[in-house]
RNA sequence: GGGGACGUAGCGUAGCCUGGUUUAACGCGAUAGAUUGUCGAUCUAUAGACCGCGGGUUCAAAUCCCGUCGUCCCCG
């Protein structure tokens, strides 16, 4: 079964418009997957994600694996019941929290050895038990593999054994999901993600050897880790043109508006990113005409919504000078209505 | 009528006893930044007090002394 239509490309840049079929429904791209690690996009309902025009959302198999866990998640019979999401959702393994709580843990060619960041307990993850966590589990319309991702700056002899640690996973994943037999009737898809840092020939290793592999879609990984902004325009484009143009392109961790832009003309398809979210619970709203700071005084009395043009619940119903009060007076209010706004203000570029 | 405590940025306090590295410190608040596979988190800056007021002692006073105003408490 054919889960990728590639159906328009641009003349004047590498930006494409595709579909991608998943157990949960078709999508098109470029899209923007709110991330809802902990089965929540932080803040907002399934309904508020639906007026924002949401068509897939990402979670994280990590974190729900240590919370709730996986009897509860069995017991609701899956991540989508269980968080009343009936839309496709793309879990990440898990990765990059190997990077991000990185004192927690230990990294070996079996596995990541860590202890919880919530209560100390120790978990051993194998490539094979976050595969089967995410296919049978969560039941994930797009499952990523377990990879090793990296801090920039990075020595390349550590870049490289991340690498090939992440590419001998990914081979390990890749047999673990098609050894094990499907938890949803349609095709749950699997993606490869390519590391390999700032460094163009180990980038191409890993992308060359996941290719042979085969995945549903590669994602690129390890990216927007602390380096200069070009420098991640220059590692993403680079890596995009190695990639089969017969599959999705996923951006992970990526990004901020000018850098979707930047990177759907590189030919990306797929992206997830914090930002809008997390500055939306900071105050921070994305307009066409750049960034407000909801808190601050200039806005303290002015009436006018947060962009005269946009669509979404919080400027139909909301002004500046309100949102401005919520954030000040700390109310949740306030976290939601920039969250919507920044929300449908992604979907909508 | 008698006795006592306290007045230091918008708010809450430290420093006073034992005067001098104090350009008066800290927390909250304010103002402005940061935030890229999550963060109701955190970090970074900036502004803001001539130490209630007046006088005195001293080379030197937020600090010691006198007076005064204000706030609070206790006794009658």
């Amino acid at each position: 079964m054919e889960t990728f239509k590639l159906f328009h490309k641009d003349k004047s840049s590498k930006a494409r418009l595709t579909k991608l079929i998943t157990p949960h429904g078709e999508i098109n791209t470029p899209i923007f997957l709110p991330v809802g690690t902990q089965a929540t996009v932080k803040t907002l309902s399934t309904q508020d994600l639906f007026d924002c025009g949401i068509e897939m959302i990402l979670a994280n198999a990590y974190h729900l694996y240590l919370r709730p866990g996986e009897e509860i998640i069995k017991k609701a019979r899956g991540l989508h019941k269980f968080m009343s999401w009936p839309k496709p959702i793309l879990t990440d393994s898990g990765g990059y929290q190997v990077l991000s709580l990185s004192d927690l843990r230990k990294v070996s060619d079996e596995g990541v050895k860590f202890q919880s960041h919530i209560d100390g307990t120790k978990y051993f993850f194998s490539p094979e038990e976050v595969i089967r966590f995410q296919k049978d589990v969560l039941g994930s319309d797009v499952i990523m593999p377990l990879d090793e991702c990296v801090h920039y700056p990075c020595e390349k002899d550590h870049a490289r054994v991340a690498m090939k640690r992440t590419l001998n996973w990914a081979y390990r994943s890749k047999e673990a999901f098609s050894s094990q037999p499907l938890a949803i009737s349609h095709k749950q898809l699997l993606f490869g993600i390519v590391q390999g840092a700032t460094y163009p020939d180990l980038r191409k290793e890993c992308a060359e050897r996941l290719v042979e592999i085969g995945f549903d879609g590669y994602a690129v990984g390890g990216v927007s880790v602390g380096e200069p902004r070009e420098l991640m325009y220059e590692v993403s484009s680079n890596v995009a043109g190695l990639l089969p143009s017969d599959r999705p392109r996923y951006l992970m961790g990526v990004g901020n508006p000018e850098d979707l832009i930047e990177a759907v003309s590189s030919g990306y398809d797929i992206f997830d990113c914090v930002i809008p979210t997390r500055n939306g619970r900071n105050g921070t709203a994305f307009t066409y005409s750049g960034r407000l700071v909801l808190r601050n005084a200039k806005f303290k009395d002015d009436f006018s919504p947060i962009d005269e043009n946009c669509g979404c619940f919080a400027c139909k119903n909301y002004t500046r000078a309100y949102i401005r009060h919520l954030f000040n007076s700390g109310e949740i209010l306030g976290l939601r209505l920039v969250s919507v706004h920044n929300i449908y203000f992604y979907n909508n570029l």
